[in-house]
DNA sequence: TCTGGGGTCCTAGGACCC
DNA sequence: TCTGGGGTCCTAGGACCC
């Protein structure tokens, strides 16, 4: 009686908060509320940019990525402030504090959105008084609105919670995909952009409905697997579970940023590349992981932009490593042009814990095999078994890397410390 | 004298190995 | 002496999202 909803099908939840950065703004200083606000990306003209802004400014036509200048020309009584991202953070905490007493299943998904898997939350009333029930207390607690899909898996819920905004609840059942989704655009689905709302047209296709029926063949040929896998959303279906832990693991960790003017002026890129090094260590270093691949982005003049990757053999968090791999890679690739942008990112990151995996005294003979420096590295143990790896890590790597018996090394001090050996011998 | 900064996922070609 | 095809790794680029 309690369960309302199909015995099989589960309930999900998408929470969407309405122009959140400004929203967060006006909670904190509540004389904002009711004026047309917006959060630039920096009050500096170039990298002005509107990354959010308050209800009152859309009605301007002022719209998100809108540059700074363009907004005050439609808006000229716009109030524009900074991002506070300390702001910001501390207000998605308490949002995800309060989303995670209806169940564990919520998984973030950015600072202001996230899914919640309520299937088994019946203990907290119907979906709909769950939903509503979330969205009082986020009101009322933090002074933000946020709009909630309720669906039977993510894609609908997501669509669901674009629909009514602000504060706005929604439900997308199966059964109303023909009447509500499939009149749509397809650019209104989430997952298409521009270019491939494009690419469908030239296959004939241009709503969600037209997606639906689609020809396999003819939609993998075009968009690859994604094209499938579209025609299946635009049918309702998706398998994607809610996973509390996605957020733990990050692929990436990078740092750019928009030069105040295009340069070419080598010292004045290498301390911009230094600042850049130095944020990536520092969020790496926060996040106990290191990079196994160490990228720079290069945009020029002209908006082109170019990324440019290496593969580093022992992975690395420290900011000197980095500002060497980056300026190496710079300056391998720099065609000489003016740049407009520059950023720095660490890909395959590997957890502190397991950075050495690789090296640890177990695999030292099965890679000496193919690398006679470990080679040396495990005839020095056999001599003087596992202190003196031990001994000799602590020289190598900062303490906080070492963990048990496992280390990394440097090749230069390794070669110093076999000449020494052999002179001994 | 327009278009930020943080990410994710997918594709495709070349190198290399078997 | 000439030559197939699969698998995996590495790198670069593109599309998309917030």
């Amino acid at each position: 009686m309690k369960k309302m909803y199909p015995k099989n099908g589960r309930v999900i939840l998408h929470v969407d908060m309405n122009s959140f950065y400004a929203s967060v703004e006006m909670a904190y200083d509540p004389s904002l509320k009711g004026k047309p606000l917006a959060i630039a990306g920096s009050v500096e003209e170039r990298r002005g940019i509107i990354v959010t802004c308050s209800y009152e400014a859309r009605k301007f036509g002022v719209k998100t990525t809108m540059p700074l200048w363009q907004a005050k020309k439609l808006c000229p009584q716009l109030i524009v402030k900074p991002p506070n991202f300390e702001r910001y953070r501390a207000a998605s905490k308490g949002i995800f504090d309060i989303l995670r007493h209806y169940t564990e299943l919520v998984e973030p998904v950015s600072i202001d959105e996230g899914y919640m898997d309520i299937t088994e939350s019946f203990e907290f009333g119907t979906p709909i008084e769950i939903a509503e029930s979330i969205q009082k207390r986020i009101l009322e607690q933090l002074d933000l609105p946020c709009s909630i899909g309720i669906a039977p898996n993510k894609f609908l819920a997501k669509t669901a919670s674009d629909m009514k905004k602000p504060l706005g609840i929604t439900i997308l059942r199966k059964r109303d995909i023909p009447n509500i989704l499939w009149p749509l655009n397809t650019s209104e689905m989430h997952g298409v952009g521009k270019k491939t709302a494009e690419k469908l047209k030239t296959i004939g296709i241009q709503t969600i409905g037209d997606l639906a029926k689609a020809n396999d063949i003819q939609l993998k040929t075009l968009l690859g697997i994604n094209g499938v896998r579209l025609k299946e959303r635009a049918n309702g279906i998706d398998h994607r579970p809610v996973d509390p832990e996605s957020i733990e693991y990050f692929k990436s960790i990078g740092n750019s940023t928009t030069l105040p003017h295009d340069t070419t002026n080598q010292q004045e890129i290498f301390h911009v590349l230094d600042s850049l090094a130095s944020t990536v260590s520092v969020r790496l270093k926060r996040k106990n992981v290191l990079a196994t691949t160490l990228g720079v982005t290069i945009r020029y003049k002209d908006r082109k932009t170019i990324t440019r990757s290496t593969k580093i053999g022992n992975p690395i968090n420290q900011k000197e490593e980095i500002t060497e791999q980056a300026k190496q890679l710079f300056m391998k690739h720099w065609n000489g042009n003016p740049i407009r942008l520059l950023g720095i990112t660490g890909f395959d990151l590997v957890e502190q814990e397991h950075a050495y995996k690789q090296l640890d005294l177990f695999s030292y003979e099965k890679e000496a095999k193919k690398e006679p420096l470990l080679k040396t590295l495990s005839s020095l143990r056999d001599k003087y078994g596992k202190k003196i790896i031990k001994s000799a890590g602590s020289h190598l790597v900062d303490p906080a890397h070492q963990i048990g018996t496992s280390t990394s090394f440097n090749k230069d001090f390794l070669q110093a410390f076999s000449k020494k050996e052999d002179k001994n011998d």
